[in-house]
Order: structure tokens, then sequence, then C-alpha cells
DNA sequence: ATGCCACAGCGTCTGTGA
């Protein structure tokens, strides 16, 4: 079962690239992030005519969740536990079915610029809410992942210019730390566990021609539990897509998990 | 030190992103 997470930056001016990806790709999974669409726009119809079911959490302008799977998606809840204010659309959990069955949990993590601010507080809160439901994830002793745009560069070699960002809410040490515990909880970091060394970014700014100079970073991630990480069988960046038409600044992240 | 670029929204600018 190939499952894979994108930040698309936008549904409405992402149909056509989306829709591309998914026919050369052709995940069974597809997380998404910042779709920024209410549910009632999200073209639904795109997708179930390609055999996805469809769940969405979206919000007015600016974040946004979705899961699209060929099989039905079952159990599935909204928002991250922990805070009955946040309004922010950021999580999605749903359980897929193959030969056996994975919780999974697509995520939107706060940016946090600028950095100090309150907008890194609440960065930094929504990772200590994401990690006590790490640990609910984790005793259940069961396959689940945690994937999505983390906005988080976990290591100097996950950017290709690390000095750029020593001072940005996505490569701050208070924010590599809270990452860094939630994978020390017990989880597979799939990427840097099948790709390991510098250079495999995720993303590449719009700005400055980034992606001409590959001035990449690496912060879309796939957190996966010891039952999920036994499963696995192959993982890829589909970098390729940066360099298309109308692209997204992030690029999909897929594994391939014996399900 | 700042803007570079892109997206959504009631929108010809502002907020947000990374």
């Amino acid at each position: 079962m190939k499952i894979a997470t994108f930040n698309i930056n936008g549904i409405k001016a992402r149909v056509g690239a989306l829709a591309d990806w998914l026919d050369s790709a052709q995940p069974d999974v597809a997380m998404l992030q910042e779709i920024k669409s209410v549910d009632e726009n999200f073209p639904r119809e795109l997708f179930e005519e390609r055999g996805y079911n469809v769940a969405t959490h979206g919000q007015k302008g600016f974040n946004g969740v979705a899961i699209l799977s060929k099989l039905p998606l079952e159990d599935v809840t909204r928002g991250l536990p922990g805070d009955d204010e946040d309004e922010q659309a950021r999580w999605i959990e749903a359980t897929v079915v193959g030969k056996t069955a994975i919780r999974l949990c697509g995520l939107y993590l706060p940016n946090g610029n600028p950095a100090p601010g309150p907008k890194f507080d609440y960065k930094l809160a929504w990772m200590e809410r994401l990690q006590a439901r790490a640990v609910d994830l984790l005793a259940a002793e069961e396959p689940a992942m945690m994937a999505g745009d983390y906005n988080v560069i976990p290591q100097p070699q996950d950017a290709a210019s690390p000095e750029d960002w020593t001072e940005d809410a996505l490569f701050r040490p208070d924010t590599r730390a809270a990452f860094q515990r939630i994978v020390n909880l017990g989880f597979t970091e799939a990427v840097s566990t099948r790709l390991p060394g510098p250079g495999h970014y995720t993303f590449w700014d719009y700005q400055a021609g980034a992606w001409r100079r590959n001035n990449g970073i690496r912060i879309d991630h796939i957190l996966l539990t010891p039952q999920a990480a036994d499963l696995m069988r192959d993982l890829g960046i589909d970098k390729e897509i940066r360099g298309y038409d109308k692209p997204s600044d992030h690029v999909p992240v897929w594994v391939d998990l014996d399900l």
C-alpha cells in the first residue's frame, strides 16, 4: 500500500498538478496539507472519479488537511486533541484496512515564525499536544503513522544552507528538540532511515531561484510506529514534480507498506 | 536589512506562508 503526504499549497491552484501527480504516482492513500479551502468548496469529484474516498478538515483561506484513499476511510476524526479553543484545521485521522489495519494521521504543523513570539509559542504548544497523541498511538502497539508538513528541519544536513535558518522557527533548538523527543518515543522517522545523509529535500521556496539552485529543506516527514515500520518496503520523494508547471513549493513523500 | 514568490479572499491590497 503506497501512502503519500503532500503539502499542495492550495487546492484551487493545484487541481491540475495534483491530478497529474495522482495519475502518474498512483498512491493508494494521499494525505494533503494546506488545502486552503472550506470543506464545501473542496473538489471531491476530482478525486472520487479517480476512485478515491475523500475526508477533509478545512477552513477559510489557509491551513486545512485532507485524506484521499482508495480503501474506505473509517473512524475519521478531525482536530488535534488537547485544546478545545484551537480552531486551526491542522490534523485529521482515519483508519484504512488492508491485510491489516493502520491508523493514519495527517498533520500540518504550525510554521511558528516570527520567533520568538506568540506564533512560535503556538507551534511549541501544538508540538506538546502532538507528543501526547503520539504517546497514545505507541501505547496501542498497532500500525500507525503520522505524516505531513512538520515545518521542522531536523538536522543541519536537512538544509542546503543551514546557516540561513539559525533564527528561523523551523530550525531553532526548541523546535528540533521537540521533534526529536517525539521521534525518540519509539517512532521510525522513515525518510532519514531509508535515505540517510544530506540532500533529501522536500521543499524549495518559490523565491530567489531556490529550486534552480537546489536550495531546499527537508520538512515533510513520515513517522511510523514499530508495528508500521516492520511493514516498510520502500520510500521515495517525488522531487521531479517541483519542476513542472504550477508546482506547489513542497513535493510528495511516500512510503510503501506491506498492508 | 529587505525583498525575492505564491495563494486566498470581497481583493486592485492584506494576511499568511517558510
